[in-house]
DNA sequence: ATAATCAATAATTTTATGGTATTAAAATAT
DNA sequence: ATATTTTAATACCATAAAATTATTGATTAT
């Protein structure tokens, strides 16, 4: 009969919700199972709202359960954020910065504006965390990062997006391949050719947009691997099990025996966006943006 | 020594982050100084930060006080918001309702259901997604959709289905056409023309009816044209590609060179109706339903 | 100097979290 | 069908930690 939500609360809930299960998610939480239901039974009095139903064998989380876990989610990550940033500030140190990114920003975009930060705000510390289109998105809008590079054109409401990066794209094909820059007219010569490509799920736009330039080309693509690293991608066109569609910028930094046919001459482009949240209170993030927008444009 | 911070450390903090005074704070908390002055140094122990400098009369924040101060208001006010946000989720007065319609539905149905609910729960958001039949079968199912505006008879088990909008069926012709309201008599009339229609798979059930029209009328219609989209059908009439018959409702909202014969004495109707899952967890449902339902009948 | 006021400390009481044992219901195995 | 296992909930109890009262030490006002 307490008055008051905890912390404690939001956690045990947190775990109930993941598992699903309350003895698992007491294990988790390394405390007794009667405990646990006895701390979320309280909690669904104090919010007069009943967060999971339990009926026969089954846990599953209300309505209003499913909406309160995402807003936990957010607070408890906001909260981890401001405890973090109160040690920084008591030191005199500015703040953090977290920027989430795709493998093939490492590139280019990244460590420019590395440098440029370190540069301008020498006590301002980041993170770096490489992370599929998806998780940036659900990360940055819950407070887990400030930042996330990726590969979108629409954002959901409450986000913004800004294009940093306009790359062709490249065919990838193994150095010995007998089409080259020199004798290559178009995409139609690799009509036959098994694809390799990034997954969908990493990057839905980029699979897309793939997809939309052998459509233009007149031809289906064959798709027989899919991948997350361009390392692995590199590595299976390599050893002549297909070829690939990458972003032109994706040739620095490796050094395999493949060779790159820049597309110049079709419209598509693989444009890398920032995204961020509105109303992100940290206060590095404004001078990260100036920094990364304002002498592009 | 404890290990977790709690709510209670951060209303604490925030009465004497107000009042720069323990006693007083304490007096506002209805506790006793002590006991606030212990609760504020275990916090400051457990985020291993000083929060306040207490010197000679006079009790001050530091900067990481300031900006602790900042973070924990809004995440109190965060979260009073959300404890509002999950009753009003639980009452289904609060959230999300994904709805499917066949392009045809947009001209009556729909546009009346979103004004109804805008009005009566001003807090649901909605959205809208123009999909085939089986498409809107499948995300129903899938809970995609919560609801799908379709024309169909039979629906598989678990999903519900409930007629909203009767329309008759109208011939349209080029606006040139010999044949008007006027000096139509029967489908007869129409024996010889080709016949433009929305494809099979978009809707069987279509499909299948405006056949029996034919059929009840004496002859078998040449199909000559299908589409997906009654802007195509009007303009392929316009162009004296052929004739259409299509629910009559579809005559609103386009401006094109063509006429409606309305089928008024023909038995056949056009009928739109609700499908949704029996055991569609989303609150917002119900009301959707009442409101969509409760006084038509 | 003395009184007053403040926050911190000490000792004690109260509260309620979390543990153990157990139950009731349901699923699974035999 | 019966026995066994598994699940979450209940009852009761121990104990950790919060809150209270009483007190101290320090600073400021009179």
């Amino acid at each position: 009969m307490s008055y008051q939500i905890e912390l404690r609360h939001f956690h045990y809930f947190l775990a109930v919700a993941e598992e699903l299960h309350f003895r698992k998610a007491a294990e988790r939480l390394f405390i007794s199972q009667p405990g646990l239901s006895r701390q979320i039974k309280q909690m669904e009095e104090i919010l007069e709202t009943q967060l999971f139903i339990r009926n026969k064998k089954k846990v599953t989380l209300t309505a209003a359960g499913v909406y309160l876990k995402d807003e936990i989610e957010f607070i408890l990550n906001h909260l981890e954020l401001t405890k973090r940033h109160i040690k920084l500030v008591s030191q005199g140190k500015f703040g953090e910065l977290n920027i989430g990114f795709l493998g093939s920003a490492m590139q280019t975009v990244i460590p420019d504006l590395l440098l440029k930060l370190k540069d301008a705000f020498p006590e301002i510390n980041t993170s770096l965390e490489e992370l599929s289109n998806n998780a940036q998105l659900n990360a940055v809008l819950k407070d887990g990062l400030d930042i996330g590079f990726v590969r979108m054109v629409r954002v959901p409401k409450g986000l913004c997006i800004k294009p940093v990066f306009n790359d062709t794209f490249s065919v990838v094909v193994p150095a010995n391949h007998n089409i080259t820059a020199a004798n290559f007219k178009g995409m139609k010569q690799f009509e036959g050719e098994n694809f390799i490509l990034f997954s969908q799920d990493y990057s839905p736009l980029y699979y897309d947009t793939v997809m939309s330039i052998c459509e233009d080309a007149g031809f289906t693509p064959k798709v027989s691997h899919k991948s997350v690293h361009a390392q692995t991608i590199f590595t299976l066109v390599e050893n002549n099990l297909g070829v690939a569609i990458v972003p032109t910028s994706l040739q620095q930094g490796f050094n395999m025996n493949v060779k790159f046919i820049e597309l110049k001459k079709i419209p598509q482009r693989a444009v890398l966006s920032v995204i961020w949240k509105e109303d992100n209170r940290n206060p590095v993030l404004k001078h990260c943006m100036q920094l990364l927008l304002g002498d592009k444009k």
